[in-house]
DNA sequence: CAATGAACGAACTGGCTAGTTAGTTGTACT
DNA sequence: AGTACAACTAACTAGCCAGTTCGTTCATTG
């Protein structure tokens, strides 16, 4: 029973061919894709190896040859997940517009990839309950730097030279302030849901959300 | 060895004696002690009742008499948290403020309660990992609404009637925004300190963002 | 084609952990 | 003084779960 193994020519597999059994980057990323929605799922402690091993069309030992342990696995997990969302971040193109314009854009862009990203979001805030010690070791992670913050600093400091932004912020800051709020909408969904009755992620509030967002931010930057 | 039981008269012990050795309310609330930091600390899988018991200086089997097992012990940590909180909440006093000052008051006070308890910030984290399915079986839990909303809904009106506040938010969406802002600086501490190396709580910061906080809420507002 | 090593799988193990059992001791009331 | 019940304890158990053992299969290279 099985596939026959003399079907396709071997030695033209050597390269994506699709029907190769082993691939251990396939495996590798299957594995990882698994364990990304597993540990955003259940949490750190709550997410069990066995699980994310039946999830998968191979086994447990291939976790362990892979990634080496749970915490490996975990680390490795968060390392992929941010630098997904970093390379998103590069694509950022708000240069050419004007301060006000570009803070907006750029609020409203932030806004949309917390929205279309909750498992990064549940990743970050399971992370956080662990005191970020698994961020801390890894060098992949704790060296990663967000470009889009060097993007916010530049429309700031144009937006202060035309005299538009006030200047007792930093990038920082005004990076903060844009990911409290996006990030709050999504984290505390559940227990902001449980308690007063409103969904923050409904789709018919999300127009409203968003302007608030920006208007929010620019209000703050141009006041006086 | 130990106390004689012979010291005091055994019919004044009745009520708030303190060298009595049986008190279920104390060691109920001992339990509740120990099991909010530990839950707070470690999450709901990661908290152990072993250790839960062992932190305490009653037995592992008094958590089981008192509570019926690890679940509820958590939901009843949640429920005296909450209850906390909200009781904290009922002592805001901003009536008699004209408008613009109540909110800066209101936020300042929100601000203040999220940084004096972290735990609470981070119960309500790892709730909202687990979709706040715990709050919503807890009758106690689910309607428990906060004081504070009438409260800002009051001088939100105050504000619209005199013409200062714009009219397309509500007393929700306020509190939102506020808490959005208070959670996340204590919720994301730490990978935001891993990631951009800025400590969020850091006592030199303080006044910064609290102050921070005040004008985003009032220039949001007062817009146009 | 043999040999070598990477990729894979099933079954196992030992420590851990939620929950239980079977009792003992203190307190209130009569 | 005796009784009933609440408060309490130590030791146990069954199941779970991260990590391992040991063996097999596939693909490449000389």
């Amino acid at each position: 029973m099985g596939a026959p193994p003399s079907n396709a020519a071997p030695t033209d597999r050597t390269l994506g061919s699709p029907e190769r059994q082993r691939d251990a980057e396939r495996t590798r990323a299957e594995i990882l894709d698994v364990a990304t929605s597993e540990f955003a799922d259940k949490g750190y402690s709550g997410a069990r190896v066995d699980e994310i091993a039946a999830k998968t069309s191979t086994t447990k030992r291939m976790i362990y040859y892979y990634f080496g342990g749970k915490e490996q696995l975990y680390v490795a997990t968060l390392e992929r997940a941010y630098t997904v969302i970093r390379s998103i971040e590069q694509a950022v193109d708000v240069e050419h517009l004007d301060p006000v314009d570009a803070i907006r854009q750029l609020a409203e862009l932030t806004f949309d990839h917390h929205e279309s990203h909750p498992d990064f979001i549940r990743l970050v805030s399971i992370e956080n309950i662990h005191r970020a010690e698994h961020i801390a070791t890894s060098s992949t992670l704790s060296s990663l730097a967000n470009p889009a913050l060097d993007v916010l600093a530049r429309i700031l400091e144009r937006g202060r030279t035309a005299g538009h932004f006030r200047d007792d912020v930093d990038a920082l800051d005004v990076h903060m302030m844009i990911s409290a709020f996006c990030v709050f909408r999504t984290a505390n969904r559940h227990t902001f849901k449980a308690i007063f009755d409103r969904d923050m992620l409904d789709p018919a509030r999300r127009e409203h959300y968003r302007r608030m967002l920006g208007d929010m931010v620019l209000e703050y930057l141009t006041a006086r």
